[in-house]
DNA sequence: TGGTTGACAGAACGAATGTTCGGTACCGTA
DNA sequence: TACGGTACCGAACATTCGTTCTGTCAACCA
């Protein structure tokens, strides 16, 4: 007995439970997991709970609670390069794993998102309706793309100087080059961009 | 009794559980909110949870499970409006965001990230480097931006069709339409783009 | 001064939870 | 042909869960 588990568990498994938290958002009870697996033993869903553990897709809170683990959350990348043959090239070697969260957040707490109104930056692949990932802080650099506040609304522009003075360049020869008077206010600087088409 | 809450809950007990929540991903038991909420009597706690829930921040899986509620993940998303003088950002037009992951993801296990090579989508903002957020499925309809299997490689492109047969359109004019010789293989449609650009 | 209300405590209880253990049926190997 | 391993079922069980109901106490009117 206790032996180590060596088979990859059934996948779809995990699948379920993914597709399953993404909806409940949080971990069901043996007895659903094993309505969700198609299972009838508890004491089977606690051997594959188990094996999941083990693998770090769950973990435990310090009250025993059953919780996502940290493997839980990872994305697959799939890699641009299809090996031949072989059907599912997501589940193939050579993936990288990422949470969108991780990858566009450094600072959780100096971090917003800022929805593009317009199109004066396309030329930058910025449309309208994207979401700007915001490193909040009050300077930047010329040639950062900045998040400023301009009559009270947000701009998302490029920085730049002329002479001594800071403008804001759009990305789109339709519009005109911004000349704030007076001090330019910079909420943050573009870190990311999260584009929804569907 | 049964009275109505109008008082608003102590926005200490939310802060609580959402931090514990932040760090567990997980709901947890009414004994376990007793002592984070400090409270000795899980009477209280059903209560409180009663209200949270009526307020909308807790909710119900189909199996009387405690869960989050619609507003439990409510994040201000800065506004593109902003208030004169005030930093506060937000209004309450503004979408409520959870995460970035639940943004874009509606179906994790089906869902991968292909990173993209190459400018040939440039005109439709999508820049090498970028990743795309890709719902897996073998076919697609004529518009959708797909990822497409070709010679082995991930190819993101417009779907078209000319005449009887599917092809693969660029969004730059410097590349050709591709006419693939037999079946066209469709990885899956492009549900949104992520950028990294710090 | 008395009465009501809201915030909590505490016990009691049936239902649900997760674990343990023993059992079965189907492999592949030797 | 026997054998060990694996995938699963099923029952028993102590523990824990969330509900319900009754009780206390300070605050706040009137």
């Amino acid at each position: 007995m206790a032996l180590k588990s060596q088979q990859p568990l059934d996948p779809a498994y995990l699948e379920k439970l993914q597709d399953y938290y993404a909806e409940h958002k949080v971990i069901p009870s043996y007895s659903v997991l094993a309505t969700l697996w198609g299972i009838s033993a508890k004491s089977w869903v606690s051997e594959c709970v188990r094996r999941f553990e083990e693998a770090g897709y769950l973990g435990w809170t310090p009250d025993r609670q059953l919780k996502p683990g940290p493997r839980f959350f990872e994305r697959r990348l799939a890699h641009d390069t299809v090996q031949a043959g072989l059907p599912n090239p997501a589940l193939s070697e050579g993936y990288d794993l990422v949470t969108i969260d991780d990858y566009l957040i450094r600072i959780p707490s100096k971090t917003s998102l800022v929805r593009v109104k317009g199109d004066s930056m396309i030329d930058a692949g910025i449309h309208e309706g994207d979401l700007i990932v915001v490193e909040q802080q009050p300077n930047a650099n010329v040639g950062d793309i900045v998040v400023a506040i301009v009559d009270n609304e947000f701009t998302v522009k490029y920085l730049d100087r002329e002479k001594s003075t800071f403008v804001l360049k759009p990305a789109n020869k339709a519009y005109p080059v911004i000349r704030p008077k007076g001090r330019l206010e910079i909420f943050g600087v573009m870190a990311g961009l999260v584009r929804k088409t569907r």
